[in-house]
DNA sequence: CGAGATTACTTTACGTCGTAAGGAGTCGCA
DNA sequence: TGCGACTCCTTACGACGTAAAGTAATCTCG
C-alpha cells in the first residue's frame, strides 16, 4: 500500500497535524482515547507489521475496535500523515555548520538512514504531495539550511536536495525490504540466495559470459560488519560509498561557483 | 502493495523467467491463453491501474475468470516478476561508449526514467531480492558495462550504480506518485497545493519565519515545460539537476583513480 | 431535576482482494 | 473405450477499509 497525504478535508487534515491538543467541554461521554494515543499505536503497530498494518490491529492495540479510532481520525491515509510527521519529530531541527556543510549533510543523511531503519513503513508514504506537517517541514528545513550555507542557488540545491533525499530512501528502503522478505518468508538472504543461484546456474549455465560486466560489479567485496545479512552488508557498503561520490559532486558544484 | 520477487518455489519461478515457451503435446483441452499473454495483459492492467491491479481484471481482460490465470502462474508474486522482467526487456542491452562514459551513463538513465514513466507499478517491486530475470540481469549489465569503463574499483562502482538506481527511481517516483494523485483524486497539483497552502498560511500563519531556508530553496524557479504539471516539472528539473551532481561525484572519483 | 442534544464506542454489513477446493468438460494415449 | 492429465469454472474463506445504525454516557438548557 502507497499512501497518498492529504486527500481528504483539507482543513480538518491540517488541523489535525498542526494542532495543540485543545481539550474543550462537551457533552457525551469522556473520550477513553486520543489522537496522540493512537498516533502513537499505530506506529507501534506499523514498525512490528509494515504498511500494511490494519485499523483493527490499532484498535486492539487500545482495546477497541476499529472502527473507534474513525471518531478521532478520518480514515486511516490520515493517520498515515499523522504517523509519518510524528516520526519525524524524532529527527534533529538544525546541524551545526562549524566544519561546513559536508558533515553536516553526512550526519542528515546518516540521521534519516537510522530513522527509515526504526520505522520502514514511512519509506511508503509518497513524497510528491508532501505531509503538510510542522515536523515534515522541519526536516526539510533542516536539510536546507546546511545546504544554503554552499552559496549554490535555489535551482541547483533543489536537485542536490532531490538527489539527496533519492538517495537515502532508496538506500534505507533496499533495507526495509531485505529484512521485511527475511521476517515475511523466513529465509533469511543466504538462503535464499543460495537456493536460487543453484537453479539459475542449473537452468542457464552460461550466466558468467553472458553478463560479463556484472562479475566486475561483484568483485573486491568484503563484508563491512560480519554480523550483518548479506544484503543488509551490501546496502550499507552502497550507502557510505554512494553517499560519498553524491557529496563529491555537491563539492565540485560548490567549488564552481566559488571561483567563476 | 509491495512485491517482494521469487517467494514461492524457486525452479518453478526461474523456469518462468527464462524458459523458452516449449509447446510440447499434452492431454486436455487445448490452452486457450499462455503465460506471455497473461503478462502482457498484465502490464496493460497494472499501466492504467497500479500495482494494485486485480488478478481478475487481467483474467476479465482475456475474457477469462482470475482463477484461469492459476493454471499457468503460481500466484500474483510471480505475474509481477514476469511483468516486472518483461518491462526491462524494453531498455537497450549496452551503450555505446565512444564518447566516454558520461553520456552513456546520461542516456541510461534516460532510458530508465522513460521506463518508469511508462510503468510506473514497476517502481514498487522490490530490489532488495532482485527479481533474477535475463532482462533485469540486462539492464544491470547495460550500466556496469558503461561503469567498468571508469576504471574504478569494484567497491566504488557498486556504491555509484547504487546510487544511480536510488536517484533514477526516487525521481520517477515522485512522478508517479504525483500522477497517481492526481488521477485517482481528480485534482491537480495546482489546485491540491492551492487549497492547502491557504489552510496552511491560515491556520500557522508564521511559517515563512519559521522555515527560512526552505524559501532560499524555493527561489529562482521557472517552469521546464510550461506544459507539465507543477510537481512534474519540478521532478524533471530535479531529476537533470541531480543527475548533474552525481556524475560530477562519478567524474571526481574517476580523475582521483586515474592520476593517483 | 428532567429532556434533548451530542458524543464515544460497538455491532453489523458491504464490496474489495488473493487464492484454496472441488467439479465439469476436453483431449492424448493405453 | 476408458483412464488420467489438463483447462477452466463456480463457490467459498478470511482478510481489508469503512458506511450505517444502534446503545449508552454525559453535557447544556429550561
Amino acid at each position: 500500500m502507497v499512501v497518498y497525504a492529504g486527500q481528504g478535508d483539507p482543513r480538518r487534515s491540517i488541523e489535525l497535524l498542526w494542532r495543540g491538543s485543545a481539550a474543550e467541554k462537551r457533552p457525551g461521554p469522556k473520550p477513553g482515547l486520543s489522537v496522540d494515543a493512537i498516533v502513537e499505536a499505530g506506529i507501534a503497530v506499523a514498525d512490528e507489521q509494515g504498511m500494511a498494518f490494519s485499523m483493527r490491529a490499532v484498535g486492539e492495540r487500545l482495546g477497541r475496535t476499529a472502527m473507534a479510532l474513525y471518531t478521532y481520525v478520518p480514515g486511516k491515509n490520515e493517520l498515515v500523515d499523522l504517523m509519518y510527521d510524528r516520526t519525524m519529530a524524532e529527527l534533529p531541527a538544525s546541524y551545526p555548520l562549524d566544519d561546513g556543510w559536508r558533515p553536516a549533510v553526512t550526519r542528515w543523511a546518516h540521521d534519516m538512514w537510522e530513522c527509515y531503519g526504526r520505522h520502514p513503513w514511512v519509506l511508503q508514504v509518497s513524497q510528491a504531495r508532501p505531509v503538510l506537517g510542522p515536523h515534515e517541514f522541519g526536516v526539510t528545513e533542516s536539510l536546507a539550511a546546511i545546504l544554503v550555507s554552499t552559496g549554490l542557488p535555489g535551482r541547483q540545491l533543489r536537485g542536490i536536495a532531490g538527489a539527496l533525499n533519492y538517495f537515502v530512501r532508496g538506500a534505507a528502503q533496499t533495507v526495509a525490504e531485505a529484512r521485511a522478505a527475511s521476517g515475511a518468508t523466513g529465509e533469511a538472504d543466504e538462503e535464499w540466495w543460495y537456493a536460487r543461484s543453484a537453479v539459475l546456474l542449473e537452468i542457464e549455465p552460461d550466466l558468467a559470459e553472458k553478463y560479463p560486466a556484472l562479475h566486475v560489479l561483484e568483485s573486491d567485496r568484503e563484508p563491512v560488519d560480519p554480523e550483518l545479512p548479506y544484503l543488509e552488508n551490501d546496502a550499507v557498503e552502497n550507502f557510505r560509498n554512494g553517499l560519498r561520490v553524491l557529496l563529491d559532486g555537491v563539492e565540485a558544484s560548490a567549488a564552481a561557483v566559488a571561483k567563476p
